[in-house]
DNA sequence: TTGAAAGCGATACCAA
DNA sequence: TTGGTATCGCTTTCAA
């Protein structure tokens, strides 16, 4: 084809490849003159640069990788707005990869953007076990890396995160506050840092407002939906079934609602829920849910914007620092008193 | 540094870098036994190729782009998904651009994918008037493009959709039945060729059933939420409002709602709604909202395997075909009988 | 101020 | 069956 490259322009201008080369990169050993005559050239002919003889020549992609585990989910694409937008705003490109919860799937990812493809990678983890061979690589290699959400406890690099072990807390305490004594908690896999931090702050608020513990209020859910409508239909179920229950995910609030509707049990009359939610809709629902609110948008922004000041010093190991944005309890009618 | 690439392999192994080369791809003139100890090494030493050199080498990048107006929004992360899904097992990577309904930002991020850096480009319009120059560039270069949703009318191509004016036609027909006499519709910009599908399905079902059309119960939104709330508020503070609503677009459905709940107008017997959506909430929503549902996770899967299917025959023009998803109208007590 | 040429890493053609 | 080398398009060093 009749491409638009650097040996073209220098041809029509009978100049040299590298006179063109440094004149588009406005360099200064050349004449305002020459400069002027390729910039117009180069604009005349739609010039754009082959993106990948740059990349094999500065070792550097222009580009970030998202990998996570999901994607059609109020808080995940969000976040990837708020990524996206301080990517546009660097000149960068983004790839995505969704792991679907699938610890393999992101091991095969993560190796096949060992090789440069990326500048850097902005991650949250899958469930299952949370610590493989796949993210030491990474901290071995020369790509950076910025967890956020579910961030990896062993890795040391920058991690965005939300008050989860507070945000706990605080959803069980207003529980309790609203009149709940036997308080189910509704979780995924339970091995990722997050969800523990979440748990412990459960457990933390039940212990310390003189609560019973009881380990069959802990409902350890998959990733598999018609399973855990099972589990929680079982829950709710039981003759002495909970009169509360906090929802560590989403999906789990909403499955929790779908499962009261079938069992003609009242919200917040007979159970009251709250959920981690970045649901748009969830003053519309049928009661108006309340829940604990991920600031997303500003989680992706500030894990992007940390992944770029790593880029801008190439030669510096990442620092082990984490960034913690608080969550807001948006109370509504599913935790009213009775 | 010492990076893992073919010379290096050469080297330790005492062959030219061609013969390695060829062992890799499994040439079949090289014999079983140089492959072997290649492929050996090349695992040893954990080889990745480098993707830059690659492209360079073959033109072809084994990415492709996804250009939509914007993720955080039920249709679009789930159709992101199927494509997702098609794009992985092809083995290849994906790049998500947002353009915030930005017609500029949609035409520079064209731009920047003519070079080469993507193999083909999966694309829904930007709101803003249809067609202008990028999308010509677009087509006449040799970047294959598939549109999905949000169509263009003018540009020869393969094209996702979905029944647009039928459901119009259907959800419009819904509310009449149930008893709605005077139906506003909410649109979004106007300028793209779905909304004016869904909206001739509307207005035609409202002259074929008898009613009269009304011009100011059509009400063109925009990007901004709040204007688009004062719209709707104004449209519903009329002494001769409206006694059903149509909604193209979800976010107008969900903003109908919060101003019937501010007015004290009860759904569905002050007011009937239904709306385009893909909230998978909806059957939650108080009331229940009824829906006409498109196929998303299809629509981007079918949308990702004509681009493949075109990709395999990089010297075909793309034919001008228009693939119909059918959407679905599910019922719920939004738009009950009175 | 400009030009020539090496090199990034992989592929493919031609030669041996 | 294997090796040598040109090439993809761009950047950069060195020379003029």
């Amino acid at each position: 084809m009749n491409q638009v490259n650097l040996k073209r322009l220098a041809q029509e201008l009978n100049l040299a490849v590298s006179t063109v080369s440094r004149a588009l990169s406005d360099s200064y050993d050349i004449s305002e003159e020459t400069k002027k005559k390729v910039l117009a050239l180069a604009k005349k002919l739609n010039y754009q640069p082959n993106p990948f003889a740059r990349s094999l020549r500065n070792r550097s992609s222009k580009t970030i990788a998202v990998i996570l585990p999901e994607i059609a989910n109020n808080y995940f694409s969000v976040a990837i707005n708020g990524i996206e937008d301080v990517a546009q705003a660097n000149n960068y490109h983004v790839l995505i990869y969704i792991t679907h919860e699938n610890l393999q799937k992101e091991a095969d990812i993560v190796k096949l953007l060992l090789n440069g493809r990326v500048d850097g990678i902005l991650m949250s983890l899958s469930g299952g076990s949370e610590d493989t061979g796949h993210l030491k690589e990474l901290q071995d290699s020369k790509v950076p890396v910025v967890f956020f959400d579910r961030v990896s406890d062993t890795i040391e690099t920058v991690k965005v995160i939300t008050n989860n072990f507070e945000s706990g807390y605080l959803a069980t305490s207003h529980l309790i506050t609203r009149g709940s004594q036997k308080i189910a908690y509704l979780t995924f896999s339970g091995d990722l840092s997050i969800e523990q931090q979440r748990m412990k702050g459960y457990m933390e608020s039940v212990t310390n407002r003189g609560l019973q513990h009881r380990e069959e209020f802990i409902v350890r859910c998959n990733n598999n939906s018609e399973e855990n409508y099972q589990k929680i239909m079982e829950l709710f179920s039981a003759d002495d079934r909970p009169d509360g229950v906090f929802a560590s995910v989403e999906s789990l609030a909403i499955l929790a609602y779908e499962v009261c509707s079938e069992l003609n049990l009242r919200i917040p009359e007979d159970v009251k829920i709250v959920g981690f939610s970045n649901l748009r809709t969830a003053s519309l629902l049928s009661p108006a849910l309340t829940t604990i609110t991920q600031p997303a948008f500003n989680m992706g922004q500030e894990a992007a914007k940390a992944l770029f000041e790593a880029l801008e010093k190439p030669h510096v190991k990442m620092e082990n620092r984490t960034i913690v944005l608080r969550s807001n309890l948006i109370e509504r009618r599913s935790t009213a008193s009775n």
